[in-house]
This record gives structure tokens, sequence and C-alpha cells, in this order.
DNA sequence: GTACGTGCAAAATGTTTGCATCATT
DNA sequence: AATGATGCAAACATTTTGCACGTAC
């Protein structure tokens, strides 16, 4: 669960190396507490209410930065059956979960518990026989439910 | 696995109602025939050197088309750590199987056996309690194993 | 004081649409 | 012949970048 209270989110940029300026913890704070994986644009009109105003481009920035440290995970986009791409959508929340798209594209988190359920009953010698095959490293594994 | 000679890809897009032209035969065909899940980009690069040419405007549209039809399907689009979106990538193969993303963001599948050994493992009763509780009905299950 | 963060606007990228023309059925 | 597909170019949406200014450390 990540933090909401702006005080742990400050020291939580701090231990990252990261200046702690007033839109980074509005916009991790916008991030953290909104369970509906919001995208760059509407978290940009959250943040640029309060305070002095955040640009859209601070805003991705921003974001990049958090997701290269480890504050944030990016979504890969909707399916939305087309081609198209849509926007990107972020999670504050870094643990592995696991997510169930609706059929209007919505992405919803399953709690904690249903997760590590899916999530735990992958084989672990059969991951291992993927890492050896492909000489890879596995570092999350992404579970996503389609509904229809 | 997805027709790959130019006669059954015909049949099957007769069997779906749609014309069998030129352009979407070796659309069709590219796409079944790279395994690497090409972007619309690569997929307008393969075709238009064979015939007389497609414009990407048509690639695009067709793979929609496709997608609609159930006859290829749209990745989800690279979480490349960053910020930035990518282009969508796309896949004949429509069998649920699992995806390997690799540390450069190339995606590989993994063969059906193993894929299998993945899914089977999932419990239908959990999967079954998250349909009843959210409401929805589960279509397809995405794993993809997120290399570092 | 310095190095890094921000805002703005413009560019780059990826995708969709309108419309005239052409080809499959 | 009629319906639907295509090509082109232009619109559109999303994300990134360059540069001048401001602010946390």
């Amino acid at each position: 669960m990540p933090p909401t209270d702006p005080k742990e989110i400050t020291v939580q940029l701090s231990r990252h190396g990261l200046r702690c300026t007033r839109q980074r913890v509005a916009l991790y704070e916008a991030l953290a507490c909104d369970a509906s994986h919001p995208t760059a644009e509407r978290l940009h009109e959250c943040v640029r209410d309060e305070h002095t105003g955040v640009s859209l481009a601070t805003v991705y920035n921003t974001l990049e930065v958090f997701c290269r440290h480890g504050l944030a995970r990016k979504l890969s986009s909707p399916s939305t059956g087309g081609a198209g791409a849509g926007a990107a959508r972020f999670d504050a929340d870094v643990s592995n979960h696991v997510h169930v798209r609706d059929a209007d594209g919505a992405v919803h988190d399953l709690s904690d518990d249903v997760s590590q359920q899916l999530l735990d009953r992958l084989p672990a010698n059969t991951i291992a026989g993927i890492e050896r095959d492909m000489g890879v490293t596995i570092d999350q594994v992404h579970i996503e439910l389609i509904a229809k």
C-alpha cells in the first residue's frame, strides 16, 4: 500500500534521492489516492487545481521519474479491441497484484489475498525452466483477467 | 496456430464475412509469419514491397477489422519503464498463451505446452469467485512474465 | 550557489478519419 | 451494379523535448 500522507510521501521521495517539490508530492498523492489507475491527463486535472498549477509536461516527466525509481508503474494500455492505443495508465501500487479489465476497458485491482491466491499457483519450477531456456531473469509476473 | 498459406487465409477471411483483397491476405500472411509481434509500421514495411503497395492507414484499419473479428489480437503496449507509449503490437495467434517481455521490451511467445502448464494452474474456483463478486464474466487470462 | 525541477510551446510519434477512387462479390 | 476496401492527406491524440526561469538542497 503506497503512502497517502504528504509527510510519508516526502520521506519516500527523499529516500530515493528525489527532490521534494510541491508538485511531486501533490502528484504522488493524487496517484496514490486514486484507485482507478488514472491517466496522465486525469492526474493533471487533479493537481492543477490545488497549488500554483502543474503543467501536463511535468506530469509526464515526473511520472517517468517515479516509474524509473520504482515508485509507480505504468500499466499496459487498454486493448480496446480495435487498433487504438489510448492513454497510458499509472498505478502507485507497485506490488505484484492482479488486474481485471471490465468490458468498458476500466481496470480494477484484485484484493491482495485474491491476487496472492492466483500468483502463488504459478509453479516455480516452470518459471525456472523458462529462465534457463530463454536466458532471462523473471522480475515480475503480470496477470490480467479480461471480462467480456 | 494461424494459417500462413494464402489459400487458407482466403478461406478464413471468407468465413468471417470479410472480403478477400490482395492487401488483406498479404497483411494477414505477414502477421501470421512474424513471431515477433510486429507493430503496424513494421507490417506496413513488409507488405508495401510486394503488390501495388498498401498505405499505413489501411494497415491500421485492417488490423482493427481483424481484431474485431477475432482473427488477431492487439497486445498491451510495452511498459518501457518510462512514460512513453510506443506503438501497438499485433499477434495473429489469438489462443491463450503466455508472453515473456525481455529487458529490451521485445515480446516472446511461450510454447503452447508451457503456456498451458501455467494457465492450468489458475484455480477455477478463485476465478469463479471473482466473477461472482465483481459481476463479470472472465473471457481471457493474460499472463506476462517481465524479465529484467 | 548549484544542480535539478518546472512551465510553456513546439516537435515528434502514433492513430484515425473524410473523401474520391477502385475492386470483390 | 452495389457494397465495401483502399490511398492519400489531413486531423487528432498522446508523449517528448528545448529552453528560460525558479526552487530545494
